[in-house]
DNA sequence: CCGGGGATTATCT
DNA sequence: GATAATCCCCGGC
């Protein structure tokens, strides 16, 4: 295992980068908390021209700042007024690609994300939707910004790869006010993982 | 199993 | 003041 390198985030094809972020293992290490999961679920928002970013049309505010940072910065940002929603950003500087870490599966600290939860025992909602990924992790809105090759949050990869057949993908969820854009197959997933959010197989 | 609707608040207009 | 990249519970079949 090791972290996943600076160059992965820089490529310019966000897309081709979230379908690549399936199977890798995202973790986060907060007052000496680690917990991890392995990601089964991911979209792309594609910068300015896609008109179910938060920086379509190159809108740009407190809240959306980071999506303009460099490549390997987390934007987290609060979604229904109660969802920590985690996002990787990719591409070069001021180019406002991420991709939505949608589901993760839970590999370690799974005491720890239950006690976060409040759950009792381990189901597939505990890290089931972007809303849940966050609070598992335990991940904030202030921890927006964070440089994914530090030792807060960050990825790692096994080198394997996921085998195309594994992978799901589809148009992606709950931005229906996109128009034309909401069918962009911005979505991956891993085909029958019980963690994926939605209703696949 | 499936669909409807309420919760709840930061953010933008 | 309206809206939102969601989740969970509940009722009905």
């Amino acid at each position: 295992m090791k972290k996943v390198p600076l160059s992965f985030y820089q490529r310019k094809d966000v897309v081709k980068i979230a379908k690549e972020l399936l199977g890798k293992i995202v973790v986060t290490n907060f007052d000496g908390k680690v917990t991890s999961g392995r990601i089964v679920e991911t979209e792309a928002y594609a910068g300015i021209a896609d008109k179910a970013s938060h920086s379509f049309a190159g809108r740009r505010t407190a809240r959306n700042e980071h999506m303009y940072s460099a490549a390997g910065t987390a934007y987290i940002y609060i979604c229904y007024g109660m969802h920590q929603m985690l996002n990787v950003v990719t591409n070069e500087k001021e180019i406002p690609d991420a991709v939505l870490i949608r589901a993760i599966e839970p590999v370690k600290g799974i005491d720890i994300m239950l006690k976060r939860t409040g759950k009792n025992k381990l189901d597939k909602s505990l890290t089931r939707g972007p809303g849940n990924v966050g609070k598992a992790l335990g991940i904030f809105k202030h921890h927006s910004g964070l440089y994914l090759l530090d030792e807060e949050i960050f990825l790692l990869e096994d080198g394997k790869k996921m085998p195309e057949e594994n992978i799901g993908i589809s148009k992606r969820i709950g931005v229906e006010s996109a128009g034309a854009d909401a069918l962009l197959p911005y979505r991956f997933y891993v085909k029958g993982n019980k963690y994926v959010s939605g209703k696949n197989s």
